[in-house]
DNA sequence: ATTACATGTAATCATTGTAGTTACATGTTG
DNA sequence: CAACATGTAACTACAATGATTACATGTAAT
């Protein structure tokens, strides 16, 4: 099991849209960096721009970002993204015997563990915004080229 | 996506052979409370006997813990059952274009984002054993009586 | 030793999600 | 209308899950 890279590739697409402001940022150009094929990132354009990220227009070529660098979080892009239903980061077996003791309460007080092992996560991904990730890659890019 | 229902069977496992201690805790006994096929929990167990946490025997009916229950964490069981791969949780997209910034940094921006992410995760599972999941078990149980 | 029964494990199946691809309807602009 | 971009649907290949069946292997009691 893994986290869909429709998570990686959001916040992939989003950086871009803000390094490339002065340019133009069609799903093609997004593509060529992320190397996948436009559809796939007209898709995920498609749930940024309905979780308020992004903006685009039909026949319109380009994004653009919709907040404030700043204002975006990983967390934004997490849920929008839909890698995971809310709250439902691990499954629960369904249909325990209620005739068990365990099987009867177990549901119960695994729930809210599980639940808050994910707050945890998320709360990272909170405080991490999409202009955190843009400084970091020009650090990034400044070590590559002094080699 | 979700994380596979392994781990939450796996804490049921261990949490009903603690309870039944007096009693013999065959796959079937346990598939019966867990309500699955026997073969399931076989191999949930085989999984939980590699990594040291139970004792099971070939031919001989009933699986024992193996460490004391305040030594067993849910992080033990969740790597136990290979729910996720180390350092898996979240996929990064493969080969991004290096002949762009953002493409060619993201990667190396990214990971260690995603790695403290997990880390939160992980440590609090780490800080709950089997022993307060009995525990809550109970609890609960009570308070279902008392009604 | 044979019977009865448990674990260990492989093979198969239906279901689900992912990622990619193609195709085309819809929308915009010159 | 021509050129081009987004929005989507349909289809594919692939992988993981959870259940099921079947059977080899191992243990113990008669």
């Amino acid at each position: 099991m893994s986290i869909s890279s429709r998570f990686s590739v959001g916040i992939h697409i989003l950086t871009l849209i803000e390094i490339n402001k002065d340019g133009v940022s069609s799903s093609e150009y997004l593509a060529g960096s992320v190397n996948t094929n436009p559809a796939v990132i007209r898709k995920i354009m498609g749930m940024l721009k309905k979780a308020g990220l992004i903006k685009v227009q039909p026949g319109i070529a380009g994004a653009e970002l919709a907040k404030d660098l700043s204002d975006i979080t990983l967390l934004d892009v997490y849920k929008a993204v839909n890698v995971v239903k809310d709250n439902e980061l691990f499954s629960i077996h369904e249909n325990p015997n209620p005739d068990c003791t365990v099987g009867r309460n177990i549901q119960n007080t695994i729930e809210p563990l599980f639940f808050s092992a994910q707050s945890a996560l998320e709360k990272v991904l909170e405080n991490v915004t999409i202009e955190d990730v843009v400084k970091d890659v020009f650090e990034k890019e400044k070590l590559n080229v002094k080699r």
